[in-house]
DNA sequence: TGTCAACAGATACATTGTCTCAATTAAATG
DNA sequence: CATTTAATTGAGACAATGTATCTGTTGACA
């Protein structure tokens, strides 16, 4: 069950996303919308397990994450230490700004990278298909926060 | 024992990065150096073991990479299937243009790509202190028999 | 309500590493 | 060259993150 307005909502779109692609409505499928839903931030495969009844397989965990990446509904994060994590993807096409203080995430819109990329590459005679791209540093509260500690 | 000539120099360069470290030289590290200076594009660890005699431990193969990449000798590299595989880092920062098609990897110089990042991030109160890009795509022999096969 | 493909859970296996520990060895020192 | 000692090694256990298989269950449609 989801514990927030905004987590039931969050859970209801993954479902729905799920039934659009002509996936099964099944109980472990809504139990894990629903701790998606209450995540406020990226999350591990495993971190979600704990969360969820130990009566829910790993497999089901695991395949489960598979079908919502592969669906767009969540997107996957890079960690700086190599760690992978999931997010509920709002956006289509899109980076993260990732906190390597706080470890808090936020979507980079409005980024012309793909512009520039395609003018370099095509240099190279290379014709671009996709790009990954993570950027790691510091957020505002965390900048500010150090700023008053000195 | 490399190869060839390129392959030696690279191996003597590995292990010249090593010493200046003050890393020792030792046999399982010489093989090491070779096997990665006659590889002729990006590899994996595994992948490098098996081409290595089997009386190296496989935590000596993983240790020296680690190494490597450390002290900027390597640089890894994000596959778009996620594998994660290994390459000699000419340059220091630097992106790869990965060919989905063949699987080759050139090096992205001249990425002006920093800049554009900064003054996005900017806008978001975010400090940049890195990133990580990976660029996919077709390279120009690619494309260029895909279109005579047209 | 019956049917059946989709799905689930259990579990073995795969990949890519890391950690520990006892034995070995490079290389500085005498 | 012999001694010394910290760095390094290999073996193998362990860990994290998945995937594959297989058999029993179930959602959804007719």
């Amino acid at each position: 069950m989801a514990l927030t307005k905004r987590g039931a909502a969050a859970a209801d779109q993954i479902l729905e996303a799920l039934d659009e692609r002509g996936f099964r409505s099944t109980a472990p499928r809504r139990a894990l919308a629903s701790a998606i839903g209450d995540q406020d931030r990226h999350f591990t495969a495993e971190g979600l397990r704990k969360k969820l009844p130990p009566s829910i397989g790993r497999a089901t965990v695991y395949r489960t994450l598979k079908i919502l990446v592969e669906t767009g509904v969540l997107c996957r994060v890079l960690l700086e230490d190599g760690d992978l994590h999931y997010q509920l993807s709002h956006h289509g096409h899109h980076h993260h700004l990732l906190c390597v203080h706080c470890g808090s995430s936020q979507d980079l819109a409005g980024c012309d990278i793909e512009e520039v990329l395609i003018s370099t590459t095509t240099r190279h005679g290379f014709e671009l298909t996709g790009h990954w791209l993570e950027v790691y540093g510091r957020c505002r509260q965390c900048v500010d926060s150090e700023q008053a500690a000195d």
